[in-house]
DNA sequence: GTTGTTCTCAACCAATCGGTTGAGAAGGAA
DNA sequence: TTCCTTCTCAACCGATTGGTTGAGAACAAC
């Protein structure tokens, strides 16, 4: 996938009323009247958020007499969790390793302190 | 989660050069400085996409005497798979019923034509 | 102490964003 | 035709964004 195509999505994203009409359009298509309705902002403002949607790909719009009916579109979707889930999956792995690393060291240390133990038998810690 | 912390994570990942930055941190803590190194900008617009995606939780940062070493946080990005995934399931689940409901209708429309065809044998579709 | 390194903060600037209003294109209904 | 509905486009506005430079805080090393 193309870089600005996914700084398109995440930013598309990015806004709660863009999340609000997604969430909404995952039930079913909808004409712009009815993704408006909710919103306490005129119809232009949605349909420029229709337009930024459209923009990443999130969303297709078909035609119905003077209706424009939007459809999500659930590629990007997969894009975007495939980018997020990579980056997260390495760091997982690399703390994963760190806890092992951890974990030997920490019964070297142990065996350590019980050969220093016997060793120091007697005498105070300071 | 809390909405503007969605936004927020969402933001931070919509600039390139912070995609880049939590890529980097996904194979291991670094400084400001050495994130800075690879980019074509001042230290300071480095340390302010620091700040960005710190307060968006995507990352943390500890001490280390000058150097302020940066950590990548994986509960954010959890948290925002979780979210388009929801929806994607949403979606994907909803085109898989109205896949069977049509190759129900399919069936009966299969049907009917058979049925049609038998009662108008011998006579021109128009 | 002074010096050098690392990093953040503050002020500034051009560009972008998210809303507004007004105009009009596209198409069904009277 | 004329009206009404649905929607987009264009221009504008204030706030935010992503960069810059300059100043200085915090700390190690000398």
């Amino acid at each position: 996938m193309a870089e600005d195509q996914l700084s398109r999505a995440f930013t598309a994203l990015a806004d709660p009323t863009r999340r609000d009409i997604v969430a909404r359009l995952s039930l079913g298509d909808a004409t712009p009247g009815q993704l408006a309705e909710p919103f306490a902002m005129s119809l232009q403002a949605v349909s420029k958020h229709l337009k930024v949607l459209e923009e990443a790909g999130l969303i297709s719009r078909t035609r119905d007499a003077q209706r424009r009916p939007c459809h999500l579109e659930t590629a990007v979707l997969d894009e975007m969790t495939a980018w997020v889930d990579r980056y997260r999956r390495n760091a997982e792995e690399r703390f994963r390793r760190l806890d092992a690393v951890l974990a030997a060291l920490a019964e070297d240390e142990e065996q350590d302190q019980e050969e220093t133990a016997q060793q120091d038998e007697g005498v105070a810690s300071s």
